[in-house]
DNA sequence: CATGAATGAGGCTTCATTCAT
DNA sequence: CATGAATGAAGCCTCATTCAT
């Protein structure tokens, strides 16, 4: 356990971060869980505030690289390509639940961390987003319509069950962790893309994989 | 400032937990804001935990109320009714910006009150959505599909403009409190009732108010 | 119910004193037991302080009359006397013990109303045993002793009882209130003021009553 | 400062609580007189009820002990062997005066940790005394009488001017710390014994000493 | 007399952090 | 690297009290 201390605290941190919230947690609650000296947390991240943009930054660096993957297909089609890092980020955020889970909703406190974060990563990723649904409208692949309104709502499809995890488990037992319900969600989001997004429905045999 | 402290409590802690997030907001700083003794809050809500219940109720009572007002409608057609809702549902959160964020937000926390709220709010308002969705699928007015995913996808595009307030005006510079925005909003998600759920189209000229 | 309130008042003081002590007990403790406005207890006694010493002097009074009516029998003889003393202090602190016990510990306490009473009443008493028992080795009733330590003694006699209440019902299973433990009690006091104040043990058959 | 922080916080409690009671004392005063930081006694007895239990431990701890070395002498006699109890405790609480007293007035309180100390230390001191005063009416040594009764009466010897303090010194002069008043009144206390207890007289140059 | 609203002081505790070892 | 002691600030809450009604 002397092995990888700061492991440790980051993983405590995220699954207390995600339970009872940044603010709920104390220093020692994630030195406890991690079975560490808290002040070890300040000898690895300087503060509790350097360990929540430690984890901040671990989340985003990570997401926008599968939305980055995503979308270097654009040549393929703007939908295709959408459909790739809708894939992608579910993929994603599966994998990393209760990370996502508390980072989202942390994004909707007022705090400098969160400006900042908004300033690089949320800008870069609408510069992607709007760039795909640009090109599907100039190719008449999407009809054509407000561009930030899509955008929300394709963010808002791809957190919503991560950032509500236990409405969705509590209230409509449907079970995240099932290794089924990225496939099956995912084809809810291709469904909007076809639907909403696009002038005729394109094939829904699309191929676009979570492996 | 001897009128009304509970009011101004109330409307001081829904900005202040709005702003920083529930655990972020001392007492002190909410009694500051309304202008009150601090001890006040203990006097009308005996702790500051019953002053977030306080909120929470407030929220959800009159949040329930206008899906039951659009519940109503279920003799009009499913589609129809799930749009009035829609419309309701988006003016009621337009009202109460702030209220509404901090409460969709301190709903992702695990907490004793969040599951006693899910367990009476959320438990009633799935059953409205569940009963309107199988009609609309009995009455061929809807394609057949699962309907959690659906519940899920439509509960998302209610809440996530409110919650991620900051994102849609620093990244997306839309304005929520632009008069049109309401408006503007629901046709989104009625191009997701109609585009998604219906079988086809109807008439996109469906009169929903907001009034 | 609003007849009474200033009774009620003292009433609950003296049993919620008893149990938590004075510092123990809040205003609040006190008017919700006594079923009255806390604002109520500000009218009658001007203070919680002023409360306590209203059961102060309330104790006291009573206690040194008991105590000077024993003394007018100093002719009939000191033993004597001393036994009425013993006979009246027990029977009242039987009949206020949960006063008598909360006063008894209070005392223990170095606060400026305890050297008050200290300084008038106990002084007053310390004046009368001191009386008796000069008396009593005048007149070779008593041995000669150190008249201090034996008014130290029969003090401790008279109010250990009363004092550790707990202790003598939950360890030792003796119950104050039966009928009899004054009586039984009392004999105990007897013994000692013959066994160990007098020179020649004076009949036992002293007929020294509690009415 | 940086040395013995936990002693200092002890003793300071032991004074203040000993003057001003356990309730009316604050953790702030506490630490002030310790000159410590008040944070620190929570981080040694994670309570200010902590460091009550500690002081009730450490006072009955080393009490009982006391009781038993002196019990170990009901060989040599029961009134012997009491006599020994009786000096051994008068030293212990001369030694310690302020816990003492501290520690009989909040006995005199209804709280949990009464109750547990009650029915640890409490019922095996009375073990002891039983067992002493059996052998000793079983041996004609003592009168035969109620063995409640008497033990009620020794301890209330053992404790009176340990808990009353004030009213020794201030009421009746006499000062405790004077090297010789723990020598005066266990005479008394064997004058008890002798007088009260025993049937004929034992020898009062009984040897039993103190150090 | 009685009451409910309101207050300021202070109580206990927890927190994040530092520092010497 | 890791730790335990120690700290100052701040958090929440309770308390005794006042005052207008």
């Amino acid at each position: 356990m002397r092995k990888n201390s700061k492991d440790a605290i980051v993983n405590a941190a995220i699954e207390l971060f995600n339970t009872k919230g940044y603010n709920g947690t104390s220093v020692r609650d994630i030195a406890d869980k991690a079975n560490v000296n808290p002040a070890n947390i300040a000898y690895y991240f300087k503060n509790k505030h350097g360990l929540l943009e430690y984890c901040f930054t671990a989340f985003f660096e990570n997401y926008l690289a599968e939305i980055e993957k995503g979308f270097s297909l654009l040549e393929a089609g703007a939908a295709h390509c959408l459909k790739q890092i809708a894939a992608n980020v579910i993929e994603f955020q599966c994998k990393n639940i209760h990370l996502t889970r508390f980072i989202l909703r942390e994004m909707s406190i007022d705090s400098q961390v969160v400006r900042e974060i908004m300033s690089t990563y949320y800008v870069k990723e609408r510069y992607f987003f709007h760039k795909i649904i640009e090109k599907g409208m100039e190719q008449k692949e999407f009809r054509s319509h407000s561009v930030p309104y899509l955008i929300l709502q394709f963010k808002s499809l791809l957190s919503m069950p991560f950032l509500n995890t236990h409405y969705v488990t509590e209230v409509l037992h449907v079970f995240l962790n099932e290794k089924y319900f990225a496939k099956k969600y995912l084809q809810e989001i291709f469904l909007w893309i076809d639907g909403v997004l696009c002038t005729h429905p394109s094939e829904l045999k699309e191929k676009a994989v979570i492996n």
